[in-house]
DNA sequence: GGATCAAACGGACCGTGGTCCGGTTGTATT
DNA sequence: AATACAACCGGACCACGGTCCGTTTGATCC
């Protein structure tokens, strides 16, 4: 490993923070794409400069902005109550994990949006929820190429998927929900 | 059905032509993201107003140049020779277009995401494949509510997906389309 | 062939994301 | 505590997508 990065000068953390703030409370009160980077840049009382320095571009800003409640959500899968959480069978986890990733990503659909490629690679937000369902497969006794299999039963619920559907094609959710149990006890074999 | 549209004047349907003709030219030689507005319209020799009075948005012209690609290919698939066209067993279809699909979509990976939402809903670029892969299905006798279950196997080859796969993770391109067929059967129930 | 009117044209103009660089402030060293 | 240096700050500046409106052009009807 490389040496670690030098330490975060003590000014910088601080600006990190009330940025992150003016964004959350501007995003809940105007709405994400009324929020431009200038606004927030003077609700924080820094320069623009400064935003970008600390969250590259408007897309990672969103990120992280979008990465306070994703942790939450993440914290709730891990150690929250079943049957998302630990202690129920593994297949009424991964149903309950699916329809509350479906739910998660239309809420925050927005913001997800507006973190744009930022969002969804990075912090390996994916990342962690492949993982887990990787981990749910194995679980169930699921054989094959597990990490493909795992996007594959992640696919359908990816932000461009379900706005189609939901949108355009005015698909209720709890439809989609069904149609996505469907998917997982084809491809788990009941 | 209300009454039919007024139709194009001459000259606008000429400068459409025109301005399509110079994007695709610029977007060859000089790639996607290289390609302003500015410079699209000086080189049809046109105002900018006319390029977005014509294709609405940056999104949409690069959807239109997109667009004649796309028709080409649903082409092959609705009259090409078999395994992708007509005449080989559903199943041999099925996987053939997926393949198909998938290169497709990372070989104008950089025009897509350009065009962005308009060119995945419009146009129906998407629906055709759903249209095509509900058949199939039918085909395959496979029951359940199909067009969730053809848009649930169609997700895997989003291009967001595809790319997270292939640029992130460095998984080779054979690999995701062995995983998608495995995919397949699985659903499909051998 | 004019007259008429809607539609198309084009380029000046604006807002926003993103960069840059001279001045400032924090931190390590002696 | 003074010095030195790196990191940070901020706002002027730029490029590009998108809009607006006065002008031109092509279809239609007499």
């Amino acid at each position: 490993m490389a040496d670690s990065p030098p330490p975060e000068r003590a000014d910088a953390a601080r600006n990190r923070e009330i940025i992150l703030a003016a964004a959350l409370r501007l995003v809940e009160t105007r709405g994400v794409d009324c929020v431009t980077m200038d606004t927030v840049a003077s609700e924080a009382g820094v320069g623009k400069g400064t935003l970008f320095r600390r969250f590259e571009s408007r897309e990672g800003l969103m990120a992280a902005v979008l990465n306070t409640s994703e942790t939450q959500w993440q914290a709730s899968v891990i150690g929250g109550p079943p049957p998302l959480g630990p202690g129920a069978p593994p297949m009424e986890r991964l149903l309950a994990f699916g329809h509350s990733r479906l739910r998660a990503n239309l809420v925050s659909a927005s913001l997800i949006e507006a973190a744009g490629r930022a969002g969804q690679r990075s912090v390996a937000a994916m990342s962690f929820a492949n993982m887990h369902v990787r981990y749910l497969l194995r679980e169930l006794g699921v054989e094959g190429d597990l990490p493909l299999l795992a996007t594959a039963i992640l696919a359908p619920l990816e932000l461009v998927v379900l706005e189609q559907q939901v949108e355009r094609e005015r698909i209720p959710v709890e439809r989609l929900e069904a149609a996505w149990d469907d998917l997982v006890r084809r491809v788990v074999g009941h």
